[in-house]
DNA sequence: AGGACGATTAACT
DNA sequence: GTTAATCGTCCTC
């Protein structure tokens, strides 16, 4: 049995640090992988300039709008999808990227989706590593993870914080970077190297 | 219609 | 530590 919608009815804040130790399992393509999440960010809608919901509802954040328990995916840098899980109530915009987790079935399904993996540490560590292990894309947007017959589904979650949460600045953003709206679990391999938010790219400045 | 940029990764030096 | 790869989305003419 999947975990119940109405635990995933908070805020992506609140959430993140419970969903570190819950258990996601996809079944597509006709194998299993299960994995662990131990790393998460939150982005909290129309409250939070670093989220893709802060704009507005538009055809890409429209699952983000909707009833907490679907996948959200994206497609970055024109080459890697990511993957959230859309959390608070139905119509206020809230989402937790999932940034790293263990393998812990399905190793070699794992393995064959992500041929530049050198360790199983490497499998899912960092958000597109992740959404790779589990065949997230396109297709998996909106997938309903509390639902008994869905392909991919929120196994379990613990009921209580874990322990060993750690909380510090989120990845990759340049908005709102100030926020401590990162959470993982210390001591686990699969973390995420940090890198503080702010620019990863060159400047465009056009020469005269 | 055009362009800047990104919730990144892998392969380099 | 640095950089190329690569394209959907959204904003600005």
């Amino acid at each position: 049995m999947p975990v119940s919608r109405d635990r995933l009815g908070r805020p992506a804040v609140q959430l993140a640090p419970r969903l570190l130790g819950a258990v996601l399992v996809s079944t597509l393509g006709q194998a299993t992988v299960a994995l662990r999440l131990t790393e998460v960010e939150a982005y909290q809608g129309l409250d939070d300039p670093a989220s893709h919901a802060y704009r507005g509802r538009t055809l890409r954040t429209a699952v983000m709008f909707g009833p907490p328990g679907h996948l959200y995916c994206y497609f970055s840098y024109g080459m890697h999808w990511c993957a959230n899980i859309v959390c608070d109530v139905d119509g206020r915009a809230s989402a937790v990227l999932l940034r790293a987790g263990e393998v812990i079935d399905g190793i070699e399904t794992a393995f064959s989706r992500r041929p530049a993996a050198r360790s199983e540490r490497d499998l899912a560590r960092g958000p597109a590593r992740l959404a790779g292990c589990l065949g997230l894309n396109g297709t998996a947007n909106g997938s309903d993870l509390c639902a008994a017959t869905s392909a991919v589904q929120l196994q379990s979650m613990p009921s209580r914080r874990a322990r060993g949460v750690q909380q510090g600045p989120r990845v990759g953003i340049s908005a709102a970077a100030e926020r401590p709206w990162r959470f993982w679990l210390s001591g686990e391999p699969s973390v995420s190297v940090f890198k503080a938010g702010g620019r990863t790219r060159q400047r465009t400045d056009r020469q005269t």
